[in-house]
DNA sequence: ATGCCAACCCGGGGTTGA
C-alpha cells in the first residue's frame, strides 16, 4: 500500500498537478492539507474518475483538509475530539478545518490502516494568539493520539500532515535564522514530543538534495533551489505501522517548476510517500 | 526591518502562510 501526504496549498489552483501526480506516483491514499475551498467545491469528479473516494473537510478561504483513497473509506472522523476553536479579534470563534480520520484498506482479513490528515496551526508569533491557539491545538492532538494508540494496538495507524513544527534543530536549513520565529520554540516541540511519547514513531523520509529530508520551501528567494528548506510534514506511526514501511522518500519532483512553467505554481509543500507492505 | 512569492478574498489592497 502506498500512503501520501501533501500540503497542495488550494486544491483549485492546484487540480491539474494534483491529478497529474496521482496519476504519476499512484497512491492507494492520500493526506491532503491546505484544500483552500468549502467542502462542496472540492473537486470531486476528477479524483473519482481515477478511481478515488474522498473524505473532504473544507472551509472557504483558509485551512481545508482531505483524504483520499482508492482502496476504501471508513470510519469517518471530523475534527479533532474537543478540538479548540480560534477567532481573529472581532470575530467569531470557530472550529477550523484542520483535521480528518479514517480507515483506509480494511479487508476480510485486515483491519485496515487508521489515518489521520491534519494541519496545525501556524502559530504566526510567539507572542500572538494564534500561537496560545496552536498550542492548545498540538495539546488536544496528543488526547487523540493517546485514544488512537488504544484504539488500535495491533492495527496499523498513522497522524500524518502539516505539523507546522520543525522537531529538531537540522529539521531547519539555518537555526539562526529562526531564532524568535515559530516552529522551533520549545513549547511546540514539548507538544511534538508528547504526541512521540504516546508511543509513536516519527519517520523521517530518506534524504533528498543536501542530505535534508526537508518538506517546505519558501517561495520567494529561490529557496528551493538552494534548499532553504524545513521538515515541517510528518508521519507519526504506531509500531504495526512503523514497521509495515518499506520506503519513504520526499517527492521533490512536485516541488519544481514555478509560476510562469507550464502546469502553473508548485504547492510550497512536497509529498512524502510511504510505501508499506500491507 | 523589509522584501522576497503565492494563495485567498475581490476587483487594489489587505491577510495569511512558515
Amino acid at each position: 500500500m502506498r500512503i501520501a501526504t501533501w500540503n497542495i496549498n488550494s486544491v483549485t489552483t492546484r487540480l491539474g498537478r494534483v491529478l497529474a501526480w496521482l496519476e504519476t506516483r499512484e497512491p492507494d491514499v492520500v493526506c491532503l492539507q491546505e484544500i483552500k475551498t468549502t467542502t462542496d467545491a472540492f473537486p470531486l469528479m476528477p479524483m473519482a474518475a481515477l478511481g478515488y473516494e474522498a473524505v473532504v473537510l473544507g472551509q472557504g478561504r483558509w485551512n481545508g483538509v482531505a483524504i483520499l483513497s482508492r482502496v476504501g473509506l471508513a470510519d469517518v472522523s471530523l475534527n479533532l475530539p474537543d478540538q479548540p476553536p480560534y477567532a481573529n479579534e472581532g470575530e467569531t470563534p470557530i472550529v477550523e478545518a484542520r483535521a480528518v480520520g479514517a480507515t483506509v484498506g480494511a479487508t476480510g482479513s485486515h483491519p485496515g490502516v487508521r489515518l489521520w490528515s491534519l494541519y496545525v496551526p501556524n502559530g504566526r508569533e510567539p507572542q500572538h494568539p494564534h500561537f496560545t491557539y496552536k498550542l492548545a491545538w498540538l495539546d488536544q492532538l496528543a488526547v487523540l493520539a493517546a485514544s488512537e494508540w488504544n484504539a488500535h494496538q495491533s492495527a496499523p495507524y498513522a497522524l500524518l500532515g502539516d505539523f507546522n513544527v520543525a522537531p529538531t534543530d537540522s529539521d531547519v536549513w539555518d537555526r539562526a535564522r529562526f531564532e524568535g520565529s515559530t516552529h522551533v520554540t520549545p513549547e511546540e516541540r514539548a507538544r511534538y514530543q508528547a504526541l512521540i511519547d504516546t508511543g509513536l514513531s516519527d519517520l523521517i523520509a530518506r534524504p533528498g538534495k543536501g542530505d535534508n529530508p526537508f518538506t517546505f520551501w519558501d517561495y520567494r528567494g529561490g529557496a528551493f533551489h538552494k534548499d532553504e528548506g524545513m521538515r515541517i510534514d510528518l508521519v507519526l506511526a504506531n509500531p504495526a505501522f512503523a514497521g509495515a514501511v518499506t520506503d519513504i522518500w520526499v517527492d521533490r519532483e512536485a516541488r519544481k517548476g514555478s509560476a510562469q512553467s507550464e502546469g502553473g505554481a508548485p504547492s510550497d509543500h512536497a509529498p512524502i510517500i510511504v510505501d508499506l507492505d500491507i
